[in-house]
DNA sequence: GTCTATACGACGATAGAC
DNA sequence: GTCTATCGTCGTATAGAC
């Protein structure tokens, strides 16, 4: 067997990367051919279920990405407020300022398959429960802790959208700097 | 000339619900041909500049409706909290409580070309500047009344998002209920 | 103005050599 | 494991009859 010209991380880093520049069905086989380095064939060899299966596999690593680095603050030591904060910087991170989009909003444009549509579903539960612990901790009860961690992340879906259309960066950067006070609440910590 | 089968508003209208339904990409002309009733070379007579022209009318179409039917209350005679709650209400129709997607998020997925691009991002800034008009009556400065206009399109976009992705439409129930709130300050009217 | 029929390229996916 | 070459389908777009 020929040696892995790329391993399989960078390859489903480039497939994620592409995916989220421009969604599903912006990212035909030619396209990620070209984003990957590799042939259509050899995509295939990697990936039989075809462009379906690294849509679920790009998905995947998402949510491995979000809890094992950008969200991992949240298990940390560190004080309330701080491990927001912590995770607030990863994530502005993580979305360049506003000018990377998000997956979730991306890749479920189009047809992706049942496979990446529950991985995404699986992903944005993961976040939500996230926040929705660090609300808790706050002193919010369940409900609250829920809609505080949904309304966060639904400033920061939305802001990415109104980045996108507008070019307009601003309101992702108050999504991300408004981030403790809208999960933990205004009193702050 | 043979009389029209669909009137130029039945076309538009059709071809915004498909869009907002499957995005650019995902409305093939298989598709809308079925979605309008007429045979695709008929789309062409009626649209010469092909699937973008249809992206940029229905796009421009959703200014006209945006500002004449759904954000209209802004020019009532009715006090500012009550013009709100009048817009909230139409935005939840608009919406259908969550279960219908925004053009701006879904025809801004793909190449939809420069002219519907440019409408989208004019509908997103008069939306913008509706929503900072009613800030700034209820006394915000303008930086203020701007941030706060972006922030609430946010949040129901981005609610959008959370919906499409999880199924759960409670996020958008809450920004539309905390619009006023949103919009206007904490501190009501 | 709408239709049937068609051109032609790009798409996802496969075969088979190395 | 990767490649070149190719398949069949569906994509957008056109031609021309009525």
């Amino acid at each position: 067997m020929a040696p892995r010209l790329v391993t399989d991380i960078q390859l489903v880093d480039r497939l994620t990367g592409l995916f989220r520049q421009v969604g599903y069905d912006g990212a035909s086989l030619g396209a990620i051919a070209a984003a990957t380095g590799l042939q259509k064939s050899s995509l295939y060899h990697r990936f039989p279920g075809g462009k379906q299966q690294m849509a679920a596999e790009a998905s995947a690593s998402v949510i491995q990405e979000f809890a094992g680095s950008v969200l991992a603050p949240v298990g940390s030591e560190a004080p309330l407020h701080e491990r927001v904060t912590a995770i607030a910087a990863n994530l502005d991170g993580f979305y360049d300022g506003g000018a990377r989009y998000c997956l979730l909003d991306m890749l479920s444009v189009g047809d992706p398959g049942v496979d990446a549509a529950s991985n995404l579903a699986a992903a944005a539960m993961a976040w939500i429960s996230v926040f929705a612990t660090l609300a808790r901790e706050a002193g919010a009860d369940e409900a609250t802790a829920r809609a505080r961690a949904q309304d966060a992340i639904a400033a920061i879906e939305g802001a990415l959208v109104v980045s996108r259309v507008t070019g307009d960066r601003s309101a992702f950067t108050r999504a991300i700097d408004g981030l403790a006070e809208r999960l933990l609440g205004a009193s702050g910590s």
